[in-house]
DNA sequence: CGGGACTTTGATATTTCTCAAACAATGTGG
DNA sequence: CCACATTGTTTGAGAAATATCAAAGTCCCG
């Protein structure tokens, strides 16, 4: 194990995940790879992208995780989504877009310009099935926090973490880092952290998961899956 | 006044909405004009597309409204959005996409098959900024659901349908016809329809809004909108 | 070792839901 | 045009979920 990742490996998540959204050929890997060169270490807490200013570039998420938030006059705040590794952001058809949602890193990042639009056919279709999978994970959010109870909105959300993760390779084995606080957690859900708190706790009991040390494990993910009525987001008919 | 009204008049207020995002040619009206030749009437309650299905057909709403709705396994339903005169629905750049809610018309409405991509340059920006829209309100629901109150989440959603129907010229006057059940609002707001009833009565007792017969009028909609912090969405510099 | 950020706990308050029933409006068949 | 069914609205009382407030405990970092 060497003590500096080759480039290859930070950018592995990312490629995993757009390889596993369209099977690429070798002409849109290497333009792929040309692009993860220039690579962009971006630490926790900086915003990349601020609501309602015009967004700058678009980016591809290599490492880390970052928020987009929506901040209300009186300081109440909106996680709408996270976005993780493989993610693409801020990719809009015409220039001179508004962004509806700050984006703030959660975590130290690195991320990289990706290939411009019309450079692969291929790579054009990633964008659109990327895009597509936004607003179905939006929807979503909308209605786990319009429908659901605090238990089934904090396992449906887990589960959909698990779900994005193991597209990017980054819970192989069924579990994952969780990086945010509970307070993040409350902010995505529209609960209180005290009673994020509690309901971790009930499903810790119940042997839902286990979170220790930022890292979650489900105990049955398929079951809880079951319970909760979830189905895995699709937007096309292959994949 | 004539008893069939003339073609235009059916499709004025989406002609309305899509000139008022973008200003256009004469050549996107004559394209334009011509697709909306061939209407199609659909009945209150017909699906217009089915959650996991295959999107067969965009269509461009001339006339009546739709909601965009999940359901859940238990029964309960989450209306994720509504499509109102002007929309546009179902176009997405690679076909075999799936639908990720269903569309329910809530009223009797006309639809159409809007012009191809690609017929105009001006149109082709018409539907990029009203999928940025489209995604700009997904954003403010999750806010709304997850952030306000009742008596907010009702106040700021009746501003945001004001908002989008004078877009179109439906509420040219500062009202507007609200053909939803209170059961509707509920599902779309996370609420009860009790609840909704309540809060509703309690925005007529403060005289915020006039309610009756189906029309819903603003008493001081600038008033409101202050007093709930709600900023005019916006996706792009110019609009 | 101290300090800040995060988590946990307890007690109480508030919002919203549930259930049940009455009431109003609307449409339909006879 | 009435009688009736259906659908939507309104009201009340009590229950449940979630928020609030305050403090103690834990962990991690420098």
């Amino acid at each position: 194990m060497s003590l500096s990742p080759a480039p290859a490996d930070i950018a592995c998540p990312a490629i995993t995940r757009l390889s596993a959204l369209v099977a690429l050929d070798g002409r849109a890997n290497a333009i792929l790879a040309d692009a993860l060169r220039r690579r962009t270490p971006v630490p926790a807490r900086r915003e990349l992208m601020i609501e309602g200013q015009e967004i700058r570039q678009p980016q591809l998420i290599l490492r880390g995780w970052a928020a987009r938030v929506r901040h209300l006059a009186d300081g109440r705040r909106q996680i709408v989504a996270f976005v993780l590794p493989g993610d693409l952001l801020g990719l809009c058809d015409p220039p001179a877009t508004i962004a509806t949602t700050s984006v703030v890193a959660v975590t130290d990042m690195v991320v990289c310009t990706p290939p411009r639009r019309g450079a692969s056919p291929l790579l054009d279709k990633v964008y659109a099935i990327s895009k597509a999978l936004d607003e179905a994970y939006l929807v979503a959010q909308v209605t786990r926090v319009g429908q659901l109870d605090a238990y089934e909105r904090l396992g449906d959300f887990l589960l959909e973490l698990l779900e994005r993760l193991q597209l990017a390779g980054l819970a192989a084995d069924g579990g994952f880092i969780l990086p945010m606080t509970q307070e993040m957690l409350a902010d995505t859900l529209g609960l209180t952290s005290v009673h994020i708190n509690r309901t971790l706790q009930a499903m810790r009991r119940e042997n839902s998961i286990v979170l220790k040390n930022r890292v979650l494990r489900f105990t049955n993910a398929e079951a809880l899956r079951r319970g909760l009525g979830r189905l895995p987001v699709r937007v096309c008919a292959t994949g």
